[in-house]
RNA sequence: UCCUCAGUAGCUCAAUGGCAGAGCAUUCGGCUGUUAACCGAAGGGUUGUAGGUUCGAGUCCUACCUGAGGAGCCA
């Protein structure tokens, strides 16, 4: 296919616009759309984007045929085409080099009564998400989409060079994980079954089988939750580890979380600077991060209120609310960790901390400049008699559970493990304002189309 | 679920209760180095919906719809 395609223009060998660098004086095709055209008298300056990057081409009306000079010049936004020109370094270029165009054969021309509606003006939010299969086109956004797909391949990539085996859990499960969030249902042949909102349950059980487990998938969340931190389809992976308490998790979270940022760095610098993200504050993240108590905290939201830094005061006991985890990070200049959250207010299965019965074995991962919680995390209780004392407390039904009971039947060992949200690491890596850039296309509270 | 804000041309926004406008996009014309190019011209409107107040409503009032930001909850 491709060859027909471009050999109807030109012979010259087919390359990319990221590569051109490596082109310089030689002719090449390239195979894309017009992102933009301007012109002065009788020159034309298209720029061309392939999914790579952005080009602009010269083409002065002395130098190409009179109809190819016509064709490009009347040309629309994001007509496909295939170009044929010589690569030409230029100190003017953004990207280093100029096309100087010799042909160009148009694939499929955008008409101009309906012209492609993304202009390179600004536009509203919702205009936006209306258009998110075109909006994507746009070099911003393509950016961040290579980017999260960075994120994703250097967390795969660490687990899979750290021995862990990837053991993907189910997406339509018989009940809830941990009986808190409001799940989506589905009919399953006569039956209610729900769309996951954590494999954590399921990797338990892969790692008593295989050691040191992970699992990368969506997740859903019914909440109705309309922030810049939520979708109610997110990505989530999530590492778990036999033979684990709490302590090496947060070791492993820090290992894990500053390797994708180094993978970022040195991969999407490029893209990085596409989106506007200043670089500098990543390369600060490698280990060791802060360790932060749960009571700890509580000192510093104490301190911060009375000092006027925050609104409200904080109610000890509680969970944090946005604005303090915004308060706790920005006191930080790399991810900070706190741990040992008081057990009421978490989960049935977290480990109670040896040293108070009060706090869980727990920690929670907030991201610099107030992007919050991006990993949460703990050690499992790994007691029989203890775990479904937890589920009856909680007032959950035993035999949804009997399975994940066996696991503390059947040779228990103390594990631990962590879940990492990929759209908010994505949205903090990046410096978004929302997660809804972070993801092709995002569901969120009020949003299904496209 | 609660609080706040917004809805006017394809898009982004103006318009004291008194003739509905600009920029971009589109079309036409000009310009041999433009960087969201620029300059000139043209076409483009049921002001979210339904009521109400008023001589007169885009503007004021009520309800509803849609969207956004935040809270709660979470990753």
């Amino acid at each position: 296919m491709d060859e027909t395609i471009s050999s109807t223009t030109s012979t010259a060998p087919v390359t990319t616009i990221a590569s051109l660098g490596q082109h310089e004086g030689q002719t090449v095709t390239l195979r894309g759309w017009l992102y933009n055209l301007r012109e002065s008298g009788k020159l034309l300056f298209p720029i061309f984007r392939d999914g790579t990057g952005t080009v602009q081409g010269i083409v002065p009306k002395s130098a190409v045929p009179p109809e190819v000079f016509e064709r490009i010049k009347t040309l629309t936004q994001e007509s496909s085409v295939i170009v044929r020109g010589k690569v030409r370094a230029d100190k003017r270029a953004p990207g280093g080099v100029e096309l100087d165009v010799e042909d160009l054969e148009i694939v499929g021309r955008v008409p101009e009564d309906a012209p492609f509606p993304i202009s390179l003006k600004e536009h509203g939010v919702d205009f936006l998400m209306e258009h998110r299969h075109l909006w994507i086109r746009t070099p911003r956004q393509a950016a961040i989409l290579r980017t999260r797909a960075e994120i994703m391949r250097a967390a795969q990539e660490y687990f899979d060079t750290h021995g862990f085996v990837r053991t993907d859990p189910p997406i339509l499960t018989p009940a809830a994980c941990e009986g808190t969030s409001t799940l989506f249902p589905v009919d399953y042949f006569g039956d209610e079954a729900y769309l996951t909102q954590s494999g954590q349950l399921y990797i338990e059980s892969t790692a008593m089988a295989l050691g040191k487990v992970y699992s990368f998938g969506p997740t859903f969340r019914a909440e109705k939750s309309k922030t810049r931190r939520h979708l109610t389809e997110f990505w989530m992976i999530e590492p778990e580890v036999a033979f684990a308490g709490l302590d090496d998790i947060m070791v492993l979270a820090e290992e894990f979380l500053s390797h994708i940022v180094q993978r970022v760095l040195e991969h999407r610098a490029a893209d990085l600077k596409v989106i506007g993200r200043d670089a500098t504050k990543l390369e600060a993240i490698r280990p060791p991060f802060p360790r932060v108590s749960y009571d700890e905290a509580a000192k510093m939201l104490d301190e911060a209120f009375k000092a006027g830094k925050l609104e409200q005061e904080f109610q000890y006991g509680n969970d944090f609310g946005s604005p303090d985890e915004t308060y706790i990070s920005s006191q930080f200049d790399r991810p900070v960790m706190i741990h040992r959250y008081p057990a009421d207010i978490k989960a049935f299965y977290m480990e109670p901390d040896p040293d108070n019965a009060k706090f869980a074995l727990c920690v929670d991962v907030l991201a610099p400049e107030g992007y919050g919680e991006i990993i949460g995390g703990s050690q499992r209780i790994d007691s029989y008699d203890l775990l479904k004392q937890r589920i009856e407390q909680h007032g959950l039904p035993l035999a949804p559970f009997e399975w994940y009971l066996d696991l503390r039947r059947y040779g228990s060992v103390p594990h631990a493990g962590f879940g990492m949200g990929i759209e908010r690491a994505v949205a903090w890596i990046c410096g978004l304002d929302h997660v809804r850039e972070t993801i092709p296309f995002a569901r969120t509270l009020n949003r299904i189309y496209p």
